[in-house]
RNA sequence: GGGGGAAUGGGGUAGCCUGGCAUCCUACCAGCUUUGGGAGCUGGUGACCCGAGUUCGAAUCUCGGUUCCCCCA
């Protein structure tokens, strides 16, 4: 049992648990973390995820280098303006002052469309959809926070050129679309998807999407985002193509990125006061099993009975691992994985072994069941889908509870200063109600949904509404 | 961006005010014993964030740095 209550002090929590469910170390440089075996075995997992649909597409993985000249940086001026209070700089190499500044990438535009311009000269060569897995630093002065707020991250950022508006509009929400899929069916984490405010998009582009989840203080988290760039760094870059009727145009851009940031999200969305708790498609561990034995005899007879079922399992695609380790006890071993959130534990002991079966926990819930020899396989399969979807359920009613609405003004700042959750209300769509609202509460407008057509008027203003907007404060 | 708190074996801590052999729990190693919700006994290894200053003597006092946490914007 942890120390700190999810409910009670969220925060403490938070740091107990991936620290000591072994997902997380800190290193010596205030910002940058270790990511242990246990969370870049999460990582794995949605980098498989998220690249098994980028190639489907058609989007190639390429590496891109690490720093780039300061004046690459420079050529979008709001993109410069936009990243540089968060660049860090290598200025020396040996014992020579650099002659120009290099950044180390806090985002790959302008190092990729600058690929892009040399790479990119007919129509034939259109489109052409890069992404890379990587790091990026961005010397962020904000409460850090492990996997949620850090100056160095992994992520992907997929970087793609298109002869059209409309491809590329097409791109920017395929990939919103991968991160949403990603994020319910693997992570089980619901989200909320629209469209950011023009004072929240990303520098340099034409509109910003992205998803938002909500995360148990009430706070809503940026999940991923996915931007259409426009013909904005295709006319700064020099991308041009001949058409087929041998017209130069040029290209339009997409970016679009999701990072380490969701295991974070993951941990606090679904962890509980005993630990972490994994979505079962996402555990690299998803069925733990600890044999209980009081002699030599009766350790052999558990082992022997895991050998069956353990194959049976496996056959399934179902990851097992077999805890014999003889130093522990078994209660132990039940904190241990529960701890580190391991999905679903079958116990199996003298007991069990007299009546041909075994005991099988779910972690989730803690419910216990025996299940005979027989049934052990469908049993579990069918408990991680349960579990899976339970998670997600559960999430999204969660998520559903803590979206409220704001009539007027003093609504909308009640409601921001209860602290729980997203406040949805009509919006003119003038920065200025924007900003006062940010002056007064500390809360952004985290987007604007798909498809939300607007009513009424301007809660702030009272002038007609463009949109309806989602206020919350953020990470 | 502003303010506050903290840093002592791998993890968690006492000691600090009032300077004098660094406390306890846990983990780890060896052995015996044990195993259905964090077992027990015996023995053992292991720490004062970094740098400077004050002092006969600094975990403790002073200054600087680094890192972590919290609150506000």
């Amino acid at each position: 049992m942890l120390q700190h209550k999810k409910d009670a002090d969220f925060g403490e929590w938070y740091l107990e648990v991936v620290q000591s469910s072994e997902l997380m170390d800190y290193g010596p440089v205030q910002g940058c973390m270790i990511l242990r075996a246990r969370s870049y075995a999460v990582w794995e997992k949605i980098t498989s995820f998220l690249d098994a649909r980028f190639k489907a597409d058609g989007v190639q993985n390429y590496y891109f280098p690490l720093l780039i000249p300061e004046s690459f940086l420079k050529k979008e001026s709001a993109h410069f303006e936009g990243f540089v209070p968060e660049v860090a700089w290598v200025t020396q190499g040996g014992n020579e002052t650099l002659g120009e500044r290099l950044a180390l990438r806090p985002t790959s535009e302008t190092i990729i469309n600058d690929s892009f311009s040399r790479w990119i000269s007919s129509h034939r060569d259109l489109p052409l959809k890069t992404n890379q897995w990587c790091n990026v630093i961005r010397w962020d002065t904000k409460t850090l926070k492990p996997f949620l707020r850090t100056r160095e991250f992994l992520w992907q950022e997929g970087h793609t050129a298109h002869a059209t508006r409309e491809e590329a509009v097409a791109q920017v929400g395929r990939a919103l679309g991968w991160y949403k899929e990603c994020c319910e069916q693997l992570l089980a984490i619901p989200v909320l998807a629209g469209v950011k405010s023009d004072s929240e998009k990303f520098p340099g582009a034409e509109y910003t999407t992205t998803i938002e989840m909500l995360m148990p203080d009430g706070k809503a988290l940026q999940g991923g985002t996915s931007h259409l760039l426009g013909q904005n760094f295709a006319k700064i870059f020099g991308i041009k193509y001949k058409t087929q009727d041998e017209r130069e145009e040029f290209v339009w851009t997409t970016s679009w990125g999701v990072t380490t940031r969701l295991i974070g999200a993951m941990v606090a969305i679904h962890g509980d006061d005993k630990g972490l708790v994994l979505p079962p498609r996402v555990a690299p561990v998803q069925c733990v099993v600890v044999p209980i034995f009081y002699s030599d005899e009766e350790r052999k007879m558990a082992l022997f009975n895991i050998q069956n079922f353990k194959a049976e399992l496996e056959a399934r695609g179902i990851s097992v691992l077999v805890d014999e380790r003889s130093d522990k006890t078994p209660g132990w071993k039940f904190n241990d994985w529960e701890l580190k959130g391991v999905p679903v534990r079958i116990e199996i002991g003298v007991r069990d072994m007299a009546q041909e079966g075994v005991t099988i926990v779910r972690r989730d819930s803690g419910v216990k069941e025996f299940v005979p020899n027989s049934k052990i396989a469908d049993f579990v399969a069918h408990l991680l889908d349960d579990i899976q979807i339970g998670l997600f359920k559960r999430a999204k009613e969660r998520l559903e509870a803590g979206v409220s609405e704001a009539r007027d003004t003093d609504d909308l700042k009640n409601l921001l200063d209860e602290r729980k959750g997203f406040v949805r209300a009509a919006w003119c769509g003038d920065a200025r109600c924007e900003e006062a609202i940010k002056e007064e509460s500390g809360a952004t407008i985290r987007l604007v949904p798909f498809g939300d057509a607007p009513k009424g008027d301007c809660v702030l203003c009272g002038k007609p509404s463009k949109a309806t907007a989602y206020f919350a404060r953020g990470y």
